[in-house]
DNA sequence: GGTGTGATTGACAACGTTGTCACAATGTTA
DNA sequence: TAACATTGTGACAACGTTGTCAATCACACC
């Protein structure tokens, strides 16, 4: 086969070529593309084949372009970072929902970074999207109300918007921390560790109110020396659980609020030999934590619903639905394997 | 505040009302906007003024469609599952790539479906995508042809293109399922359970294939009491095991060649309490391997740097490196924790 | 036979942008 | 001073498509 040139290349076959090859007009080519009624047979035939022959795919840039709706069937998600399990998730339900409708996706990852949460909708609204969800690292979310002017829906998925009225779909992290403290005072413990996110994202600051509060719920004031706020990454909890476990008076469990920090937390204790003694719960499931010895008790959030529900919501808005802006929020599950139901040892 | 009528609520402002309110032509906006030389500082500087006063935001998809090079700057990843750990991760290395460049990244899972993979390429390259890397699930790369022709790149990872000229980035499958036999054998074992994927998979029919070979290399043929192939899930997978277990004569290690596979087998073992007696070598890295007792020792693939070199190979072409197609093949790494070094028992 | 109705078809403009070109103003050279 | 290059600016067409509208045709009705 010769080489294809340069011209030959670049080029795909327009509308225009399918009219002239077919021998009719622009305008009824675009009639049989887009199943418009009245259009006779035969030449909705000559149409198809000739489509065919020259392998045609419409440009949908340029079709909603010109289309009175300006819609491009594609939708933005802003995630944390698409590789973890926690947003992969998330966005796997997403284009699940999108896809029945014929609906593309653009994903991106903010790191815990405003500017990138900036940069990526200024690129997927550039792009055209007809909506965007997100979970934010940002902290004022106005920005968003020019997006939404010129028509873009947004829905916000895992953390709430700030000064900017919005559908979202959120977990309980309040409630879910709570379930995970209460499951831990049933087992006798008051000397309770807590392993936090950095303080500046919401839902590490929720899931750490819920500690507080349930501590005090049986008159127990905070004693900061069993807080470790800040942590994000599973080295950094694992640093902080072999802290936590060298004080003089060590917590007898420790509350990992968030994936990675449960992964560092479980490896200090099994590096130090204490996974059997020291009782664990976990926010946020992760796979093979059921198979650990002991497994793992933790509180899980459901991404996959996270995502389904915030297309559902997404979807419905673009669909027309008006309404004032609706918060859906999830509970989260406590799930016993083992680590959480250690019971705290005799009161000395 | 009143509420935005649809007129308002529907409409971005365009060049051409900024150029109204600089009082400049649309041309010179268009200048501005695209850094073009020869335009007096005033008349910049009120188009800027208006831009900002807008909240203008350029419409790339309208932009590239007039662009002479048609470039969108946006590419689509087809991956195996944007949930599971392997795709997210090389997701995630693509999109790191594209960043730095600017380019907007659509994904979407296929899931084995060579259906889903053809739906997926044309609903990219209806929104004119620059490039494609394709995880594919289909046997016949052919109808990659006409992407291609219209100026689409395509660079295929983890399987190779068939009957299709492209660029690749691969793992070496065969030599990694011998890595990890090697292993096993070193320890003493002979009887060799394999774990296997659909048989449609090239990848599992790679590891199969090393497989086969590692043991005909110490003059033992394949025994097919010990082979489980077209394994797809965890559940399968630990089935698979408990069947072997009860043979009449059970192996003494299992080679699980594939991430889910790993995790059924390694739940199978643990349930059976075996995990101490039997080897096992998995195929894959996941996270919490090697918290496991004992940790389950892999033969890893690099997913961010499959990722990061397909995109790294997609750009050099879009940026017109011309030249034959080539294939990047890596090699996967022995991991060592515990579960693969479990000797065979005494020979009878 | 005149008129209305509906089906079929195409010419044309427009979506928001950039490429091309023409033109005026200014500076530079012989 | 004439000729010419350079800079700055805008008018216009075009990218590939769809919305609008008008024209044509066949048919049925009074």
């Amino acid at each position: 086969m010769p080489n294809v040139t340069e011209t030959e290349r670049r080029h795909r076959p327009t509308m225009r070529e399918v009219a002239a090859l077919a021998g009719v007009s622009l305008k009824t080519v675009s009639r049989v593309i887009n199943a418009e009624p009245n259009v006779s047979p035969d030449l909705a035939d000559r149409v198809r084949t000739a489509i065919g022959s020259l392998d045609y795919r419409q440009n949908l840039t340029a079709s909603s372009l010109r289309r009175s709706d300006g819609k491009t069937s594609t939708i933005g998600v802003l995630l944390e970072n698409v590789g973890n399990p926690f947003s992969s998730a998330v966005h796997r339900a997403i284009e699940d929902v999108a896809r029945q409708r014929g609906v593309a996706v653009f994903a991106g990852s903010l790191d815990e970074d405003e500017f990138r949460e900036r940069e990526l909708v200024r690129a997927f609204a550039a792009r055209q999207v007809d909506g965007l969800i997100i979970a934010p690292a940002s902290f004022d979310h106005r920005y968003l109300e020019s997006e939404r002017r010129s028509g873009t829906e947004i829905v916000f998925i895992d953390r709430a918007p700030i000064d900017f009225d919005a559908d979202a779909v959120l977990t309980d992290n309040h409630a879910g921390a709570v379930l995970g403290l209460k499951h831990l005072m049933r087992a006798g413990h008051r000397r309770i560790g807590f392993l936090g996110d950095f303080r500046t994202i919401a839902t590490a600051r929720d899931r750490f109110a819920g500690y507080v509060e349930s501590m005090r719920s049986i008159g127990i004031d905070v004693d900061e020396q069993l807080v470790r706020h800040d942590l994000h990454t599973a080295e950094g909890a694992d640093a902080a659980v072999r802290g936590l476990l060298s004080c003089p008076t060590p917590p007898t469990a420790i509350f990992a609020s968030q994936n990675l920090i449960t992964i560092g937390a479980v490896r200090a204790l099994h590096e130090t030999g204490r996974q059997h003694s020291v009782a664990l719960v976990g926010f946020d499931d992760i796979a093979l934590l059921d198979l650990l010895d002991p497994g793992v008790t933790v509180v899980a959030q459901n991404p996959y619903e996270i995502g389904k529900q915030a297309a559902d919501a997404l979807f419905r808005r673009l669909d027309g639905t008006a309404g004032p802006s609706k918060i859906r929020l999830l509970q989260a599950e406590l799930i016993q394997r083992g680590s959480g139901e250690i019971p705290a040892p005799e009161r000395l």
